[in-house]
DNA sequence: ATCGGTGCAAACCATTTGCACGTTA
DNA sequence: TAACGTGCAAATGGTTTGCACCGAT
């Protein structure tokens, strides 16, 4: 795991540094999105003097090199980060506690609508669903 | 149409002050979305004592009662506004100049994924193409 | 040895909020 | 006149940046 870390990093000519790894390290473990803060608590259990600029930097280096993706939010809510799976995805937002859940591939229908703006030229897209799961669901009211 | 604002507002219990009309006014002559500092700029020529945390809150009010909808950008950039028209639909947000297109209607495959998060409570979703308009991507290298 | 990375601190900037006053219904 | 809205100013909070040091290659 460590050594495929080192050798994502020097394939796409970036150093593996012990911050980048254990950054890496945390995405991989946390089984969901992680904002940058998240990142930096718990990265920081292994190397205390880690800061949150870095992981801010290093997040933004990954993610123009491929290897993290990035979950748009509404409004101004923190950026959500997510070690990139081979496959394409998207994410449904909990509105209540925050945490995203991926969602299967892409829907076919999106492909379709990319041709519909004259000269548009399309370079990437975002789609995220918003609600409530299932146990925030049941932490409010079922029905109003 | 400055009757009809009134009306909009006073439907959804809404009191129809100058500023919210001008507001109104501001977006239904615009033609594309605008940031919130934008409206506060087209607003103020009428209105010169209008507060930029007005228009925001303004917004924020319309956005919540339907009249108007608000575009996801990437990364921290300000949010966009439009009216919202009869119908249902998303953007492509140009990456060079910031100017958003209306795509028509939704994606139908979009609600096929919606059930795919067992106990998930889908409430809205956002979808954008982030790509480059005609006229910027002129004005960069045409095929890298 | 040389750049690329990092830590620190300060800056940024869109957006939000507390509070007192003005306005609408 | 009672809420609701607004202006002002200050705060918020995620994210970015300048700069000097450090460490990977």
């Amino acid at each position: 795991m460590q050594g495929d870390a080192v050798r994502w990093l020097r394939e796409r000519g970036l150093r593996a540094t012990g911050q980048r790894l254990a950054i890496l390290e945390a995405l991989a473990s946390a089984g969901r999105a992680l904002t940058a803060r998240e990142v930096h608590e718990r990265v920081r259990a292994s190397l205390p003097t880690l800061s949150l600029d870095t992981v801010y930097r290093t997040l933004a280096t990954l993610a123009a090199a491929g290897l993290v993706s990035q979950i748009n939010l509404q409004n101004r809510e923190a950026a959500r980060f997510e070690l990139q799976g081979e496959s394409h995805h998207h994410h449904a937002v909990c509105l209540g506690c925050g945490r995203s859940y991926c969602l299967p591939g892409c829907p076919p229908g999106l492909e379709q609508a990319w041709a519909r703006v004259p000269g548009f030229r399309v370079v990437s897209h975002a789609l995220e669903l918003y609600g409530y799961c299932a146990s925030c669901s049941a932490q409010r009211s079922p029905q109003p």
